[in-house]
DNA sequence: ATTTTTTTTTAGATTCGCCTAAAAAATATC
DNA sequence: GATATTTTTTAGGCGAATCTAAAAAAAAAT
C-alpha cells in the first residue's frame, strides 16, 4: 500500500507522540505537524477509514497494528538515510534531519533494503537512535540518562535526545560525540550542574539541561 | 526557488521533447506525461506565469533560460541517483529509472553536490547518458549509432537509447554492456541485420532494431 | 452543579493538479 | 477557398490537504 507524504507524516507524528502518552490528542498533533486542529480532525477521519489508526471523535487517537508497522518503516528509512548522509556523504549531525524528512518518503522497499546492506546494517543513526530492521523490530539499546550515572563510573555516550544545531554546537565545543567516554567527577547541588571528564581529559562543567539530553551506557563493574 | 514535483516533471518532459523538436506541442506533452491535453494547458499557464516557459496559446511551448537550468538540475539529480543505485547499491540498469524518478525531486542542493563528489564526479549515468555538472553544463560525448559504424572497425559501446527491461535482457544475453568493444563483420541487406563480434568473441547476429538503439565511439584509425 | 475555559469538531472556502465535455482555433483536404 | 479533421483551449467539477470561523463537547474552575 502506498500513502501520501502527508499521511505518512501524520503516522510518524502519532508514533512519536505515543511514546510520551499512549493516547494522542488532536492539539498535540496539530502542534507537532505545525498545522491547525481542524486539519488534523479531517485527516484523522481518513486515517481511521484506512485503519491506520483507532479514532473516535473527542477521544484521541492510537495507531493500529498496521499503523505502527507503517510508522516503523518510515522511521527505518529516515534513520538509514541519516546514517548514509553522515557516514558516506560527510554531513554534520545537525544538517541531516531535514534532508531525511524528504528521503524517508521514497517508496521503494528494495532501495531501503539495499541501502541497509550497503551501510553495513547499522543499529543506530548518527544521534544514537535505534534503526528498526526490515521486520520492524527496534533494537533495544540499554541506556540511561547521564544524570543517573553515579560519580566516578565511566560510561559511553550512546545517544542524544536533542539534535538542534545549538546543542550540537555545544557538544562539539566540549568535544563530545557518540561513543565518547564520560565520567562524572562532581555534582553541584545549587544548579545541579555536573563536573565531568571527557575521554579521560581535564574536568569540565556542563549544565543540567545539557546532561538531561545525554544518554549513556555503563557496565556495573566499569569503574574506570 | 522550490517547485512541485508535478511542475518539475513538466519541465523535464519539455526539455526532453525539445531535443526532438524545438517547439513542443500540448499533445506531445500530454502523451509524454500520461495526462490529458486539457490538464497540460492548465499547467502551461502556470509555468508561463513563473517564467519557466515561453507559452502562447496554440503556439506551443519552449523553455526559458531558467526553465532550461531547472531541467538540467533535475536531469543531473536523476542521473547521479541512477549511478548511485547501480554502482553502489548493485541495482540492474532496468530497475533504476523508476526509483530515480522519485529521488530526482529531493530538493537539497548540497545533497546532490556531496553525492556527486562521493560517486567520483561521474560523467555519464549507467545507460551512458551524460550527467550535467553543477553549473548545468552537459559533457559532450562523441558517439554515433552502431548502424553507422563501418565494417571492420572496432568501437566501444557508449550508450543505449532504450532502457526497457526487454532490451536490457537481450543485451545481457549477448553479453553486451556499456564499454563493450563491438565490431561489425557483415551486413545483411534483406533485413538490415548485422553480424558483429563482442569483445573479439565469435560473430553473432543482431537485428537492425537493436543496433538502432546502440551508440558507439571509435577512433578514425582504430582498425582493430 | 453551574459557569467558564479549553479542546475538538463541523461548515464552508481555497489551492493544486487532474478530469470530461464542449467550444474555438489551426491545419489538412477536397 | 470552403469544408472536414485535428489540436488546443475553455468551462465546470472533483479529491486531497489545507485554512478560518463558528458550533459543540469535554474538562476545569468556582
Amino acid at each position: 500500500m502506498k500513502y501520501s507524504t502527508s499521511k505518512e507524516n501524520y503516522i510518524k507524528a502519532i508514533y512519536h507522540l505515543e511514546q510520551e502518552d499512549p493516547v494522542v490528542s488532536t492539539n498535540a498533533l496539530a502542534r507537532q505537524l505545525a498545522t491547525k486542529p481542524a486539519s488534523v480532525t479531517d485527516m484523522l477521519k481518513k486515517l481511521n477509514e484506512q485503519e491506520l489508526i483507532h479514532y473516535e471523535p473527542y477521544k484521541g487517537v492510537k495507531l493500529t497494528d498496521s499503523g505502527n508497522k507503517l510508522a516503523l518503516q518510515i522511521i527505518r528509512k529516515h534513520r538509514l538515510w541519516e546514517f548514509f548522509l553522515v557516514e558516506k556523504l560527510g554531513f554534520g549531525w545537525e544538517e541531516v534531519h531535514e534532508i531525511a524528512e524528504e528521503l524517508e518518503h521514497i517508496s521503494s522497499k528494495k532501495l531501503i533494503d539495499r541501502l541497509d546492506e550497503f551501510l553495513g546494517r547499522p543499529k543506530t543513526d548518527p544521534h544514537g537512535d535505534p534503526i528498526p530492521d526490515a521486520a520492524g523490530i527496534v533494537p533495544k539499546i540499554e541506556k540511561r540518562c547521564l544524570l543517573d550515572l553515579p560519580i566516578g563510573v565511566s560510561a559511553d555516550l550512546i545517544s542524544v535526545s536533542n539534535q538542534s544545531a545549538d546543542m550540537l554546537d555545544l557538544l562539539r565545543h566540549h568535544q563530545i560525540e557518540i561513543g565518547t567516554r564520560l565520567k562524572i567527577t562532581n555534582r553541584f547541588r545549587f544548579d545541579h550542574s555536573l563536573q565531568i571528564t571527557v575521554q579521560g581529559g581535564p574536568p569540565v562543567t556542563i549544565s543540567e539541561q545539557l546532561a538531561a539530553h545525554l544518554y549513556v551506557a555503563w557496565a556495573k563493574d566499569e569503574t574506570d
